[in-house]
DNA sequence: TTTTATACTTGCAAAATGCAAGTGCAAAGT
DNA sequence: ACTTTGCACTTGCATTTTGCAAGTATAAAA
């Protein structure tokens, strides 16, 4: 169970997206990915573990939902709910402020930029 | 220094930001907090050690300055760059999604909501 | 029926965070 | 002048989170 810090709207999002993977592998779902094996070869390199994890709390906390789950492995695709997706203004100010003040950095898809949350939920 | 995880924006900005901290500390300024006291004092109730060790990384990073640093203790007021400024989309996107989806949070303020990143450096 | 791929779990090392206490300096009070 | 108070930290150690490497369980493919 997530504790808050404070009331505070945007201190209580970040005690659940504010951690070093869960935008990392929502911005990925954004872009397509649906299972476990597209995230462990994303050039970011998460450890197994921790994307197991990070999507047992991301599931918890109704950012994202299995479908088929159920008796042991090959559990199916994971999808966005809304509220996981409602997330996408947040990556996307994460992407202009990087393309705009870090060098080098790659440039995201026109797709990606353009996109609203209802387009990832259809 | 930093090490980026990858080239991707989304994950270099958050390999800056995403930590537990740095985006309540800009929240704050952003809300008019200028010095150690004054973060020290926040209901998120942040460790001395960490807000030293975070305020000096953005200082590195070039989110925020220091005036009048320089010897010893008392080293003034801590101010938002353009840079720190221009994450202001970034955490106004975060208000907006824990309104919207977590429950029993407090409600920023109006100006919060309608500030600019120019109004922050003026 | 052996191999391969997917989706994990487990054990342990390393890094980040947190708590409590202490330190250095300057201004305020007496 | 001398003590006290407040601010801005630092230090040491406990706890939590993250990371690496290896192993396991199931199902589909060969």
């Amino acid at each position: 169970m997530t504790t808050f810090r404070s009331g505070c709207p945007i201190t209580s999002s970040l005690d659940i997206v504010g951690d070093k993977w869960t935008l990392v592998i929502l911005r990925s779902m954004a872009m397509g990915a649906t299972s476990f094996a597209e995230l462990i070869a994303l050039p970011e390199k998460i450890a197994t573990n921790i994307l197991a994890s990070r999507l047992g709390r991301m599931e918890e906390t109704g950012l994202i939902v299995c479908d088929q789950a159920g008796q042991g492995r090959r559990r199916g695709v994971y999808r966005l709910t809304r509220k996981g997706a409602d997330l996408l203004p947040v990556v996307q100010a994460l992407a202009r402020w990087g393309e705009t003040h870090l060098p080098d950095r790659w440039t995201v898809p026109e797709k990606f930029r353009d996109m609203t949350s209802e387009q990832l939920i259809g």
